[in-house]
DNA sequence: TCATGATGGTGAGGTTACCTCACAATGAGG
DNA sequence: CCTCATTGTGAGGTAACCTCACCATCATGA
């Protein structure tokens, strides 16, 4: 029932009486809007977001250390190995022996892998496509542009 | 160290190699700005961020029931019992028996608990501020116009 | 009016996704 | 090569959720 949905942030500073919703609450409202979307997006392969992250990542840094996961991920280098037991254990991505460094190993994407990241990357982006179709092409242009400034 | 960190969001869908970030890896870095920054406002006052949107369901919903307090924090009414425990603990909110409901329960702030919102709000409100300062009066306007039209 | 079923909150106990610490194997620099 | 750093992982802990069972109370309808 309330699995894998996002955190609230539901509520926010100052109901400020009267007032139009202050622009950190639009903000946020229109980043749980997209979020929300992109988990029931993810439903039908039956990813946890986060996983789907991982995932992503393994897939953008090509074939890579599990540290360089980890550190993608914000998680403690040894949290990484579980991310990537559970997705190995789904046959999405495959250790393999770093040839450079014997202590270390490789982390990519198993062709199977490859297919359930560009089925979500797919539906994602074209859900991307119907969440700005709204606004028109300029105002999209603007808006990139604003928030490329607040992006820090 | 990664302690109270939002989650990642570091990837998005596709490199598109060569073109500008796309709007929905636009829009959720700037939500991830703002909120590591409302994470940092929060430190002062040694309170995690899910407990710090409680302590607000609560200040804004004035005397209310834990299940209303768990249905705005989009959790199990169970867990709401934890979240207030952890609150009335810090001395922040106090429990009493709802007058016309004997099985229920009102929460509410304890003075400290409004001194406490007052001060953490008015620095997020500040900090906003601040944020969306490098954008024009007119530029905001247009922003939030946007953003709320995105807002579902 | 009172049996019956719904509802509000909580105890008990499980799950999950993190964490830290310790350690073995390997790399790298004096 | 001796020492120290680094990579990944086993072991074990914690925090924040969850479900289930339960009690007290409310609300309804025969």
């Amino acid at each position: 029932m309330l699995l894998g949905m996002p955190p609230a942030d539901d509520v926010t500073p100052q109901p400020v009486a009267g007032a139009e919703p202050a622009l950190d609450e639009l903000l946020m409202g229109a980043a749980r809007a997209l979020r929300r979307r992109w988990s029931v997006g993810l439903g039908p392969v039956d990813l946890s977001p986060h996983d789907g992250r991982a995932l992503r990542v393994v897939g953008r840094h090509g074939p890579t250390r599990l540290g360089v996961v980890a550190e993608h991920l914000r998680i403690a280098p040894r949290s990484a190995t579980d991310v990537i037991d559970r997705l190995e254990g789904r046959g999405l991505v495959d250790r393999e022996p770093d040839p450079d460094d014997r202590r270390a190993m490789t982390v990519r994407l198993t062709p199977q892998g490859e297919a359930v990241l560009a089925q979500v990357d797919a539906a994602r982006r074209a859900d991307a496509e119907h969440f700005f179709g709204d606004l028109t092409a300029s105002e999209r242009r603007s808006l990139a542009r604003m928030l490329a400034i607040l992006d820090r």
